[in-house]
DNA sequence: AGCCAATGTGTTAACGTTAACATACTATTA
DNA sequence: TAATAGTATGTTAACGTTAACACATTGGCT
């Protein structure tokens, strides 16, 4: 079967605890004995079983990582970005996605425990109970979330400015001179909608605009069936408005869609801004996106795990990113009301 | 720490046999017993370690996937299908993302052989060579390969026919009357892409179109930039196609980019059909797309995973996936040359 | 010479779970 | 009545790795 230090021990007629010491490289071996082994470990292929070295040191080098199935992309990206700080770190990285409401969240829960993964991270609107992550916490397993958090102890939190980016991404169309803004978002109760939506009213507020209420579209969901009915409403308000902000670059794939069959143009006939920065590149025209840093997301969560790993008891920790407003200029100067 | 069998046994006054026989339900247990057994588990919120059962089951529960980084979506998807699959199956997946080239594919093996995991699956047009599969297939893991595959014993494959699907999406363009079609793929040498390529020369050679050498764009890579420029080309040419068969999505984000600068309209001054079918919903207008049916491939994927854990020694299976042609009515009736 | 530190090597008891084996008590049945 | 099958429970040796401990041997120092 497989080869283990027992065999490699055998061949090289030491014991195991000489291999051992080649292959952690501490206390002492001679050279020959030390270059020797080296050989016979290369030959035989010997690979350590980390198995077996997780049982002994509990700890099985695997961080587990819960997302939600079908989600904005956003969350897709950061989940790359989370692999590969996790990589660079000598983690590997276990998947579990969520298919929300069907209570599968608790089995996944007690899987990562099974497994003993050396940390979670958590990202998307899951319905995780505080209740389930003190599961983890009670088992020693540092948990790091992201965007949708909670304040629990032992919990470290990265939270995306969402208010203030949409504050910004709607002060640039303010500034272009738009003043019939409207507003495409999702079921609000999500922390970050109501952030983009908090906002969004902001921007408006500041400028001394009321926003009519048929500007505001809250969908239930993101989809571009939902973006293609978000503007189809807003073209029919009696005064349409001149720019609109999304919460999601899928919405903008609707919207775009019915301008195009309605020969409507962007940013001529009306101004876009999209939020995730994920398809916002892809679309015709490519639209002005609120981009978040996945790559900074990605890496101040294995930051945030691997510290809390070096001290469990430490007090909570909350580290604050600022997305960036990535123009590809739809907002069109708008000269009127 | 964490709650073993034996903190659970001492509790319940009775021996590590009589708990295991519980958790696994065999053997003779008193009914009284097992109740209260049962009640101390979910008291204690035992969880067996998983690790502790891998090292003495020589099973991990967990199923290595090899993708590689910023890939064409569809492989995205299908890792998605068989993430899902192995969910289905009581299986975890270990994703492992090459950056290609860079030589970490061997360390990657090696990490799986070490985690002991219990199947590996390769998508994408990674760089792993023939010896690295070699390498699990040694340590008696099984391998699925999908799409990109190699001829080795006890290696399972997942093979798309690309060339079959490509042929009939350009039978769809050439039934429509278009006889100007033109091809943007990648570099050749890709069997992916030497198939689609085969199909599109299939067909164009059933109707006895020998096609134009400025027809034919071969891209270096997948991008929107990649399509943007072969679009450019193709509107250069002296007489421009009527039509455009692309092999990736990607190409056809950079393609609408370009008509819509120019004011050029979907499908009435161009016909297109994309590949891949992940993005083509997305874009103005969505369009035609050959489409893989992802979840198919994963549970296939998975099928001979378990297959072959049953019997290492069978013979190596291939499976054939047949794409299908998503028709968004982006092709129109084409009158003329 | 006697002692100590440095060097080199081996033995063994964990880690948590499993399953083979052993033991013992009942209730049948020939 | 004694053998046997069925029921109920416990003991223990693995699985592969690690690290604490133990034991030698050497060389240099007082």
């Amino acid at each position: 079967m497989n080869i283990k230090m027992s065999d490699v021990a055998k061949a090289a007629g030491v014991s195991l605890a000489t291999v051992g010491r080649v292959l952690h490289n501490n206390g002492y071996v001679s050279e020959d004995k030390r270059r020797e082994i080296e050989r016979i470990i290369k030959e035989m292929g010997y690979i350590p079983n980390r198995i077996a070295q997780g049982l002994k040191s509990s700890r099985s080098n695997i961080i587990g990582h819960l997302t939600l199935f079908n989600t904005n992309m956003q969350f897709k990206e950061i989940s790359s970005a989370i692999s590969a700080a996790a990589a660079n770190s000598g983690y590997h990285v276990l998947t579990l996605t969520s298919h929300m409401g069907l209570g599968e969240e608790e089995q996944q829960i007690n899987d990562l425990i099974g497994h003993r993964v050396d940390g979670v991270i958590l990202t998307s609107y899951h319905s995780i109970s505080k209740d389930l992550i003190g599961r983890l916490i009670e088992n020693h397993i540092p948990v790091v979330m992201i965007e949708r958090t909670y304040d629990m102890p032992m919990v470290d939190r990265i939270v995306v400015n969402d208010r203030a980016s949409s504050l910004g991404a709607v002060r640039h169309m303010l500034e272009k001179g738009h003043r019939r803004i409207a507003f495409i978002g999702s079921k609000l109760g999500h922390q970050v909608e109501e952030d983009r939506y908090a906002g969004y009213l902001d921007a408006l507020n500041e400028a001394g605009i009321v926003p009519h209420e048929d500007w505001v579209q809250v969908m239930p969901e993101y989809s571009i069936e939902a973006g293609r009915m978000a503007i189809d409403q807003l073209l029919r308000a009696g005064q349409p408005p001149t720019a609109i902000f999304m919460t999601s670059d899928i919405y903008a794939c609707g919207v775009l869609q019915v301008l195009y069959e309605r020969g409507l143009r962007v940013p001529d006939d009306l101004s876009l801004i999209g939020y995730d920065n994920t398809l916002s590149a892809l679309l015709s025209p490519p639209i002005t996106s609120v981009g978040l840093p996945f790559k900074e997301i990605g890496d101040h969560a294995l930051q945030l795990l691997l510290q809390r790993m070096n001290d469990q008891a430490a007090l909570s920790s909350t580290i604050g990113i600022d997305p960036f407003l990535m123009d590809r200029h739809t907002v069109r100067e708008w000269k009127g009301d």
